[in-house]
DNA sequence: GCTGAAATCGCCTAACG
DNA sequence: CGTTAGGCGATTTCAGC
């Protein structure tokens, strides 16, 4: 199973820093009850495996007036590996795209987007995305409000796990 | 305009933020170009303020064994103001639920979900969701791959609206 | 191997101009 | 906003388990 190479220790360590990535090291270590230093050598080498991908704040995107956030739905015409290659280059290149995902389905990308209003992502829509080559069709749909948003890693269920196998 | 209350300091401090949460506050300072005490007050004063909500550390949840990442589009029968909420506080219960947002659109809930593998969020899709009170259906997606993933917000096209505007 | 203790170095963070 | 300065955290070194 994958994360079993990760002691009690180092799982404590990431669900603290994904809960407030800021906190002091001297904090961090009383938290997870070890000394500093090794809680640091901890920290460094969970960084350098990839467990940990980067620490980032969490900006409000209303309050610097990006007071619109949308789903596009979208599906090309072409899923050759090349072309589903070539749209994913392209959404890196789009700023208000935020995130895109490929999935399975009868959709080939989800897009959470954001934009400061919705001319803003109108011009967006129909002067870039529809207008990029390969594009199918789009549906979009408008966030009304957000009900819950943390991203991340549930270690209530990674530790239920790990806790049943043992 | 909203953001307009912030200094292009203070929009650079968020920019840094946003891409290292960790960093040093001297170091924050040198790069926005002013000493370090006002520097700290205004990460505190745009802490108070809303403009930061936190600081995360971005975990590798592949690594960490949630293998499966799902985008569930949620149906409801009624969307009666009290049956919307009543969803969301189930959505918040449910650790899997990683995200959840309200749409407009034939779609009323479309939900971010991970999952160690296909059999943990199926039996979460049964046994949970699709028992949940007054869900009508759920369309659900598999991510087949990630192509961008950048939460948070484009600071690009802030400043480019506020140079234009200017 | 790992941890922890001590010491150094650098940062944080008041108070003041 | 900058400078100063005292205290605290970060980080290395080294010893012990």
């Amino acid at each position: 199973m994958a994360g079993a190479k990760l002691d009690p220790i180092d799982r404590h360590i990431l669900a603290e820093l994904q809960a407030d990535g800021r906190m002091t090291n001297v904090e961090l270590a009383k938290r997870v009850g070890i000394s500093a230093p090794p809680c640091l050598r901890r920290v460094r080498t969970l960084e350098e495996q990839g467990y940990i991908r980067g620490y980032h704040a969490e900006i409000d995107s209303r309050e610097l007036g990006f007071e619109v956030q949308v789903f596009a739905m979208v599906r090309l015409n072409s899923q050759a590996e090349s072309d589903l290659t070539a749209f994913e280059e392209r959404c890196r290149s789009w700023p208000l795209v935020r995130e895109c995902h490929m999935l399975n389905g009868e959709i080939d990308f989800i897009l959470k987007c954001v934009a400061p209003d919705l001319s803003s992502f109108q011009s967006f829509l129909t002067g870039d995305l529809l207008k990029a080559p390969n594009v199918a069709n789009v549906k979009t749909s408008l966030v009304i409000r957000g009900s819950k948003d943390e991203p991340g890693v549930p270690f209530e269920v990674l530790e239920e796990r790990i806790a049943r196998q043992a």
